[in-house]
DNA sequence: TACCCTTTGTTAAATTATTAACAATTTTCT
DNA sequence: AGAAAATTGTTAATAATTTAACAAAGGGTA
């Protein structure tokens, strides 16, 4: 299979979770403009998608659910799974463990990191915090390869290149501040001010 | 000015954001790299984008950083701002909250609700709740044109349908259920899981 | 003065992403 | 059997976005 476009794998991940939705409720096939509804898409899109991993689908039954299910699976997954750290254990932190807590994936949360020694050696909905300076030695051994910066903004860029230190290979930044990482770890921000600001923008030029 | 492509506006309030660092620095003029820099972009895309907003910079000096700053709040900004209102005062709901509260910005968090009793009445960072049966009355009362919800992604179809019929504007969705909302509505939706599984694609290939 | 360096503004090209179009196939209905 | 309806898979077309290329301008300097 050839290059995967980022927006096919993000799609992919949402069908995913439509798709064990449709499983749960015992629904075993599935027609491309019924994922296209539940994703607000084109049908045509979610067929390229589908397409592109090479996955086929029957004429008069559409996709089966579970097949698709697993091949996403393939696809995004590893097989052991991966670790997950999180930096930052304020409202926003915590809102992503246990956001984490019920769904079921091969990501988990297994450490999280502080500089508040009231919030060290607690654990919160189940994952444990260390302090930041323990970050090399925990992210080593337990084998944690993302981290998720939900730090006030300032202290991004330190925090950033603990982790870049201590070898973790992905890093999705809450914080309004971009941070810079060498090209080998893959990097992605979000930012709810912009997206406000977008919404916004909108509104008010729609009006 | 003709059409403003979306991304370019995402783009243009987080150099905002930037500029308004950097004025705070006593910065008063800023070169397309030095913006393109932090932004981990091309100077390119920097001087496009200003130039689709009619800016223009000096050949030696560059932009001007209040005057851009101010452009762009002409732009994405409306003369007296928006109102926002929250839906579902969990950790996510107070994240944002709370990232609010330090941002000079024209738009305001100026109401919260939720279905928790314990929560009505209360005020969080300074952001009253509401019950959720009276978020028509006080979306009209208080002239709010944005909701953003962080409830439990299955009371995200209820609490969309809510706020449609109290005449919202526009929605930020931050659950993992996609929600339907009528054309005239601008809707965004953003997934913690799927920016997490997309970083733990990268991270296995790139592998 | 004449040349070099830097930076903007803008057009053109390239790339990426989405949408349209349609042949092929299977089922249902008459 | 033959026609009609629905759906996939795929190629072609379109649209959106990014990147490249480069002329023009200004300032420094020998």
């Amino acid at each position: 299979m050839k290059h995967l476009p980022h927006k096919t794998i993000e799609r992919l991940s949402q069908y995913r979770r439509a798709l064990l939705i449709c499983a749960a409720k015992g629904k075993a096939h599935i027609f491309s403009h019924e994922i296209a509804k539940i994703q607000h898409i084109t049908p045509v899109q979610v067929r390229r998608d589908i397409m592109l991993i090479g996955y086929t689908g029957t004429l008069r039954k559409g996709y089966n659910v579970q097949e698709l299910i697993d091949l996403i699976g393939d696809i995004i997954d590893t097989k052991e799974g991966l670790n997950v750290a999180i930096v930052g254990i304020g409202n926003l932190g915590r809102a992503m463990i246990n956001y984490f807590n019920g769904k079921r994936t091969k990501l988990s949360i297994v450490a999280a990191f502080d500089s508040n020694p009231d919030k060290v050696e607690r654990a919160f909905s189940g994952v444990k915090c260390y302090h930041i300076d323990q970050m090399g030695e925990i992210i080593k051994n337990e084998n944690i390869s993302i981290g998720i910066i939900t730090v006030p903004a300032g202290a991004a860029p330190e925090i950033t290149e603990k982790l870049v230190n201590s070898g973790i290979k992905g890093i999705l930044n809450f914080t309004p501040k971009p941070v810079n990482v060498p090209s080998r770890i893959y990097l992605e921000e979000y930012d709810m001010i912009t997206s406000l600001e977008k919404i916004a923008f909108f509104v008010k030029t729609h009006a």
